[in-house]
DNA sequence: TCCCTTTCCGAGTTACATCA
DNA sequence: CTGATGTAACTCGGAAAGGG
């Protein structure tokens, strides 16, 4: 803030060179008289010839003006008249022109702050969806499984029903896995939960299944 | 308390400068 | 030359503060 701190004199001079370089038409028009105070810019009309008229067009802030400016909005967003008139003096500016750049600037900060609060919202909605894909491939895996499970259980059930036929001492009883007693093997059961046991399937629980 | 003026701000827009 | 982009400066409407 110091060493590439020029006084304001100097600041004006630059302005002015910049000025002569770029619009040497109307460069002598600005030149105060010996004495004479720089006046404000006068209002832009919204007329677009109205530029080339009036002789003022568009200047862009040096890069150091720009740095000074940055210096002082990372200091603090919000800019106190007293603020904004110290400011404008250190760089030779209108207080004007140093109030409309810290709104420009807010505006884009705050663009700013909106897009990289999208970005990670939406890194955060990306991951979700990638969790819910892979809950949904494992619940599709494990209703796979659970069917193969009821289809070897109906098929020891069909045989026990062959083998009780010729052999009613048999110890693997039909009423043992009666299908009533486990709400019929359907699904309505299992959506909800594990809610047997699973030793009230067979003696010796699910491992012959494969599951565990 | 009300009205008017002033000042500031955000949002949106315009106009100009610059660059690919 | 042209379209895209960045940004200084503008307009507009609303809020807040101060004074009569």
């Amino acid at each position: 803030m110091t060493t590439m701190m020029k006084t304001q004199t100097q600041q004006v001079d630059d302005q002015m060179v910049l000025l002569s370089q770029y619009y040497p038409e109307i460069y002598d028009q600005l030149i105060p008289q010996q004495g004479e105070v720089m006046k404000p810019r006068r209002r832009r009309k919204k007329n677009k010839t109205d530029a080339g008229i009036s002789g003022f067009k568009k200047r862009k802030l040096s890069d150091e003006q720009v740095s000074m400016l940055e210096q002082n909005f990372g200091d603090e967003h919000k800019l106190e008249s007293e603020r904004k008139d110290r400011i404008a003096s250190e760089l030779g500016l209108d207080p004007r022109q140093v109030a409309v750049w810290f709104q420009n600037r807010r505006a884009r900060w705050k663009s700013k702050k909106l897009e990289e609060e999208y970005a990670k919202l939406k890194t955060e909605h990306d991951t979700t969806i990638l969790e819910k894909c892979r809950l949904e491939t494992e619940v599709l895996k494990l209703k796979e499984q659970l069917s193969e499970a009821e289809n070897k259980i109906n098929r020891l059930v069909e045989r026990s029903d062959g083998l009780s036929s010729t052999s009613p001492s048999s110890s693997f009883s039909v009423e043992a896995i009666e299908p009533s007693l486990f709400g019929g093997f359907g699904m309505n059961g299992f959506e909800d939960g594990f809610y047997l046991q699973e030793t009230s399937y067979i003696h010796g629980g699910l491992d012959w299944i494969g599951l565990i």
